[in-house]
DNA sequence: GAGTGGTCTAGACCACCTG
DNA sequence: AGGTGGTCTAGACCACTCG
């Protein structure tokens, strides 16, 4: 039986995916959700301390809960120019499916050690390239166990992207990213890939995000081309 | 004037850092800390939180809040080995200081923007190498304004962490850590330093630690031959 | 001034752990 | 059985924001 506080969590929480409170918006206040759910004040913060937590909203004294999506990234996401560290631009970054994502079996020798639960499924598989300024810079592998995604080529890809889509149609969160790095010279595919000479040095990242589903993590093999942008991460 | 949250907050944390209370230690119960500082639970339970938030203690039902000190970490700091990212075996890791720590005056073209604040000092500035399985692996410039810190070098590191250090003597935590990480060639120094061949990939990792001092940053910078390592990450 | 979130009180009952 | 943390109630006063 769900404690209350977990209830109005996770019904705030869905209001917030689903789009029934914007971005921006305001959640109802402390002592109308008390009135609402029939709670003391104190369970509805507790709630929406985890809200906090999660990065859902942020409180701002005598306003409100205000919702907000910029969730913390974890990791390596963004890439900054490299005369730009000191400075401050804003790079135009487009990505391009390099074929259509496709259900596939598990490779040999994959990565990382898949759980029994992963190896009992087939894959989802994402080969995506990424642009920043046109100019390609990594190269990503995205593995996404198929654990009762069967439909998941049914609707497209929620704003283009695969981890809105798992949160909004599947409630899987991410809770944990673990990476491997590691400097290589660009073989002459990459070399390719990524217009850069061979022998060049690239970041290759191996990553494992864990989730809020038991035995389901996602992996990514990332290749990166660091000669005109560096990789960048703000983590909390 | 100090919340009442906030003073059994920093009691509790102090008694953690100096050792009062050891690690895996027991603090007092919540109602015994109600009694002793006359607050209810709540306020007690606030404080604990925090502390639960920031890494200090884990609690457990039925038993009571248990001092733990292996904070999260930040970023990138393991080493894993090569062959052992679908394995595990423990690497020894052993740093030693190229030169020691000294004042500085502030480099030109510094990686990052320092702020005002940092700019008025000099810098505390440590030179070390890092091995894993007496392999040298990283280089590391690690650069510290000397905000308060006159009295540094009167004792030395505790634990031999520089960051221990600076949250036991100064209570200076790290709340933030951005990254900026590049592939580059090894020239012939760091080739020689790092035991590799020229031009062979390494990664460079430009770090800015934000701190709970206003306008207090840290920074380093770091070189890394990842020939036989993986850098490895877990980030929550 | 009315409403918001921030802090705090003084209780209560429960699930869990240990002697 | 007694103590621990987990949940929850029913209030109170305060600091802040906004019309």
């Amino acid at each position: 039986m769900p404690l209350q506080y977990e209830i109005l969590f996770h019904d705030l929480k869905k209001s917030i995916l689903t789009g029934v409170i914007p971005e921006g918006g305001i959640l109802p206040s402390e002592h109308e959700l008390c009135r609402e759910y029939s709670v003391t004040r104190s369970t509805v913060r507790k709630a929406l301390d985890l809200l906090v937590n999660e990065g859902y909203i942020a409180k701002k004294q005598g306003k409100g809960s205000i919702v907000q999506l910029n969730r913390k990234s974890l990791g390596l996401l963004s890439f900054r120019g490299f005369s730009e560290v000191l400075g401050k631009k804003e790079q135009k970054i487009r990505s391009v499916f390099l074929q259509d994502p496709i259900f596939l079996p598990w490779p040999k020798n994959f990565f990382y050690r898949p759980t029994k639960e992963e190896q009992k499924t087939n894959l989802i598989f994402f080969h995506r390239l990424r642009f920043v300024d046109e100019e390609p810079v990594m190269l990503e592998h995205t593995y996404v166990p198929n654990i009762g995604l069967e439909d998941f080529f049914d609707q497209p890809l929620a704003e283009g992207s695969l981890f809105t889509t798992l949160r909004q149609r599947y409630e899987i969160e991410i809770l944990n990213l673990s990476q491997d790095i590691k400097a290589i010279p660009a073989d002459p595919q990459m070399s390719y890939v990524l217009d850069t000479p061979p022998g060049s040095p690239l970041i290759l990242i191996y990553r494992r995000y864990s989730t809020n589903r038991e035995n389901m993590n996602i992996y990514s093999s990332l290749y990166c081309n660091t000669g005109k942008y560096f990789l960048s991460s703000e983590t909390e």
